[in-house]
RNA sequence: UGGGGCGUCGCCAAAUGGUAAGGCAGCGGCCUUUGGAGCCGCCAUCUGUAGGUUCGAGUCCUACCGCCCCAACCA
């Protein structure tokens, strides 16, 4: 494409995105969403459309136009005015067509789909000749116009290009360009009972757009011979250029639509956009920011080798922007009560807390303390090892803005369980800090209980254990399946900050994670789902007292 | 076994034929009112293998090896 620009071939670029209408996007079409904008957005004068590959009515519904036409906007691309159709261009293509059959360079045919198949050939044999394909020029144009005018059967006839039937690249063995379909097309309705095929379709749609570059997969580099043939032979208003890229792969992630339709139709998910799917719904969902997925495509890079990137390399982006961006609050998703025992019964007191140590203009808020407060019940430990700095029994730690506090007593239920830390706070070290200069090697996060806001933290794992799951067959599929890859935290409390939280907010839950608020959340009850966790040193360190 | 694509650190990924960037992960350390963040340091004598050309090769040539894609009236 530099190339191109330098030799003066070009003095712009035109791409276009052409997601076919069939299913939604994906981490994969995220990547080449990045790509194709991104490209535009590089050079002067150049811009990209948005192209539904909409050739295929038994597939295709307006549902997932509108679908993709959401995700994109969220992902922060916009195509102005160049929004297109393939189907816009049926009339033209149907016209190419007729001069394609006029040049003798197309021909019906009337074998079935098993004779079609049969006489394909193989990877190493090559194909035989239809016996329809030295029909006469005027034979072809009438029952190529009697196809299309709906006299024929849904899989008697097609139309096929007359290549090589003995070419070693299988796509140019007489490809079929025109099938007859009788359905009801989106957006063309009944119009049309054929349809052009992809190959066909999308090279001289291109060309018709004005299309510099026609950016893809890997896969369809076989097809750029054929690609290539139909743009010359016909007098189209430009001669794009194909150029493949390598999809992306994540592991632990599929960015195939088969399986996610699996995984939704098989009840393995909630939907579409649940926040376990790559589906760029179901990470706005988990609270995955756009820019995030876009300066993770930006960082992975485009080349031609087929590679898996590592989650943590999208984790890592996606915590990078969040902790910038997301302000700080505090919840408790798995409570002990502590109760204050110098602190009195109905005091309570108002402390400053911030917003984002990141981000100065964010200011800061006020969280309540009060005698009865709500703990990780992590954050203790009875009988703690050397590096535990958290609460233990006599043992003094920092509650986040607030004070210093030390446990005096630990109780239990009948059943050994603890139930509740009688612990003292220090009035002095109001803020976080002792006027003494004493320190303390932990700070808790915590709740006040009077005030705190219920909620329904959802904690997410990957849907697959494996980095590279076996999906190749049904069975090994639903085998590579995590069936608890979903946690439902019922009964978590939250600062009351969060009582108004609107559903789509980010925020950090300090030392929890990231979150964001799910559209399930009503006025009586906050739902969160965690976006990601913090990195974890004291994992590690447990981790390694381990083993 | 026909055609095509690809092989540089655990994972990505740079490198006019001029002496292997960077990011992620990992590992040390500093700092810290998030065991977060930040900061510092370490992390390929070597580019799938074997030859060859060259003063000089990840880059050129030859031969092997390995992985992936192609035989829908899908895109």
């Amino acid at each position: 494409m530099a190339t191109d620009l330098a030799s003066g071939k070009h003095d712009h670029v035109v791409t276009r995105f052409p997601p076919e209408p069939n299913g939604y996007l994906h981490l994969g079409h995220a990547k080449a969403i990045t790509i194709d904008f991104g490209i535009a957005a590089e050079h002067p004068r150049s811009r990209c459309h948005l192209r539904f590959d909409d050739t295929n009515p038994s597939t295709e519904e307006t549902e997932y136009v509108d679908g993709i036409i959401r995700d994109i906007r969220w992902l922060g691309y916009d195509w102005g005015e160049h929004l297109y159709f393939t189907s816009d261009y049926f009339g033209k293509l149907y016209d190419y067509a007729v001069d394609l059959i006029r040049q003798g360079k197309a021909f019906v045919d009337d074998q079935s789909v098993e004779a079609i198949r049969a006489n394909q050939g193989s990877l190493t044999e090559p194909g035989r000749e239809s016996p329809y394909r030295s029909r006469s020029v005027e034979e072809n144009l009438d029952l190529f116009e009697r196809m299309r005018a709906g006299e024929f059967e849904d899989g008697s006839r097609v139309l096929r290009a007359k290549i090589d039937m003995a070419a070693s690249v299988v796509a140019m063995r007489d490809p079929i360009l025109y099938r007859i379909q009788k359905k009801r097309h989106h957006r063309t309705g009944d119009t049309w009972c054929i349809y052009p095929m992809y190959d066909f379709a999308h090279c001289l749609s291109d060309a018709l757009e004005g299309i510099t570059h026609s950016l893809c997969s890997l896969e369809f580099v076989d097809h750029r011979p054929l690609y290539d043939w139909i743009i010359d032979q016909l007098d189209t208003p430009s001669t794009p250029r194909q150029i493949e890229f390598a999809r992306l792969n994540v592991t632990h992630m599929v960015t195939s639509k088969r399986v996610l339709r699996r995984l939704v139709e098989g009840g393995h998910v909630r939907g579409w956009d649940d926040p376990r799917m790559p589906t760029l719904s179901g990470m706005r969902r988990r609270g995955y920011p756009p820019r995030a997925i876009r300066e993770f495509c930006e960082a992975i890079g485009v080349t031609r080798s087929e590679s898996v990137i590592e989650l943590a390399n999208l984790e890592f982006h996606v915590r990078q922007v969040l902790n910038r961006e997301a302000p700080r609050r505090m919840g408790v998703l798995d409570p002990i009560k502590v109760v204050i025992e110098n602190h009195p019964e109905d005091g309570e007191d108002w402390l400053d807390a911030i917003n984002n140590p990141e981000d100065p203009e964010a200011g800061t808020r006020q969280v309540p303390f009060s005698r009865e407060l709500w703990i990780e019940r992590e954050d203790f430990m009875e009988d703690p090892p050397k590096k535990f700095f958290r609460l233990a029994p006599g043992r003094e730690v920092r509650l986040r803005y607030a004070y210093f506090i030390t446990c005096r007593e630990v109780v239990k239920d009948a059943s050994g369980e603890i139930v509740e830390l009688r612990c003292s706070y220090d009035p002095a070290t109001r803020g976080g800090d002792a006027p003494d200069g004493r320190k303390v090697k932990g700070t808790l996060h915590w709740v006040s209980a009077k005030h705190a806001v219920p909620a329904e933290v959802r904690l997410y794992e990957t849907l697959f254990r494996e980095p590279e799951p076996d999906l190749s067959t049904e069975a090994s599929m639903d085998a590579a399946i995590a069936k608890d890859s979903l946690t439902v935290v019922s009964q978590a409390w939250l600062e009351p900050a969060l009582a108004e939280a609107a559903a789509g907010e980010r925020l950090q839950l300090e030392r929890l994670g990231y979150f964001s608020v799910d559209p399930d959340t009503t006025s009586g009850r906050v739902v969160l789902n965690r976006t990601a966790t913090l990195r974890d040193t004291w994992a590690k360190v447990v981790r390694q007292g381990e083993s």
